[in-house]
DNA sequence: ATACAATAGCTAATATAATTAGCCAAAAAG
DNA sequence: CTTTTTGGCTAATTATATTAGCTATTGTAT
């Protein structure tokens, strides 16, 4: 009997897998019996489990991007990076299985990551276009948004946050910070 | 003919393999060739695979503090607080391979992570009350700390900062705005 | 409709790693 | 010197990924 799978199919099948139960889930054999197949037949469609992964991975990226993206739109500035940050940590808690995946290939240095994850930096690099800043100052800002949110978010993600001190609390009052520090960087410039 | 191992033995050329090979590569098969024994030999000294990677995640955060707490003596605020940041990412660029351990294990919520990390976080918390904060502020802080670095750390090692900028740029560039928003805290408080 | 090509499933077999069972010699203890 | 414990071993088991090769179904072109 055929199944009617295809790359697609498989795919979200996966990222639902790995947001129900975790990444280190994500197995063949699971994933063929979600699927009502044998593990052999996803052959046919994936190059075998480490594709998988990191088309989960792009897929992530994609996804996050589209969410980051609208999340933006007709805001600038402050509003529009609480935004952004706000959207991002709602798709990770939306989809912890596949930010991991995304986390999980972002360990290995790869021109599929640097492209994946391109867009998003655009977006960043968009809104602080309109701050008064050195090139060099907004890719130091846009990593430091970066290495803020995914290591907040896959702490949070997998209860890492042992204090009973609310956690989102903690994530707008370093989100404030951080927006300050850009504040003061171009008000610095101004005042010399 | 006897080996003379014993779990220390094993458990630092575990953490030599995670350095040179990253942790994925620390399987029981390559730790057991490295020791000059076969992989069932092992289980003498460990109850396998997952309780090696775990003790391997104390063993990072037991010689993490020390060094940390070290770099901390004698200095205070935003001194200390430097000195904490640099012997941290010190510690890491030293020992990727055991690094990958504490963030692996870190994904897990456990009674034993909380342990392994409450003593760096005692020091923090020791560094903080040097300046008027309140007890909920600090936990923000220290939170803050952490996943600034581990998400930092963790990109770094795997190669994943893209961009030609220097890295060890954008590691002051936002320690001074993490230090800049502790300082405003303290102002805006007192100027009310 | 019918032949035929491509596709998508299957079973069986192989490879690698972890783990368990149970043996045996070396070391240690009395 | 005997006995016990220990730490190594080989052999077997389990689990998963993957490959090889078979076959039925589907779709397509005459």
């Amino acid at each position: 009997m055929k199944a009617g799978l295809d790359k697609d199919i498989i795919l979200k099948t996966a990222a639902d897998l790995a947001d129900a139960e975790g990444i280190a889930n994500v197995t063949l054999k699971a994933l063929a019996e979600k699927l009502g197949v044998k593990p052999p037949s996803l052959y046919k469609h994936i190059n075998g489990l480490e594709e998988l992964n990191k088309a989960l991975m792009l897929y992530g990226w994609k996804s996050l991007e589209k969410k980051v993206t609208r999340a933006a739109v007709g805001k600038s500035k402050e509003d529009a990076i609480r935004a952004i940050f706000y959207a991002y940590r709602d798709y990770v808690k939306e989809h912890p299985g596949v930010f991991e995946a995304m986390q999980w290939y972002n360990m290995y240095q790869s021109e599929e990551n640097l492209q994946a994850t391109e867009e998003i930096v655009a977006v960043l690099f968009q809104v602080l276009s309109a701050y008064d800043l050195q090139e060099e100052q907004k890719v130091h800002i846009v990593r430091m948004f970066r290495v803020f949110l995914q290591g907040f978010l896959m702490v949070e993600i997998h209860g890492g946050f042992g204090n009973p001190v609310s956690i989102t609390e903690s994530f707008d009052f370093s989100l404030e910070i951080l927006l300050n520090g850009i504040e003061n960087l171009t008000k610095g410039k101004s005042e010399t």
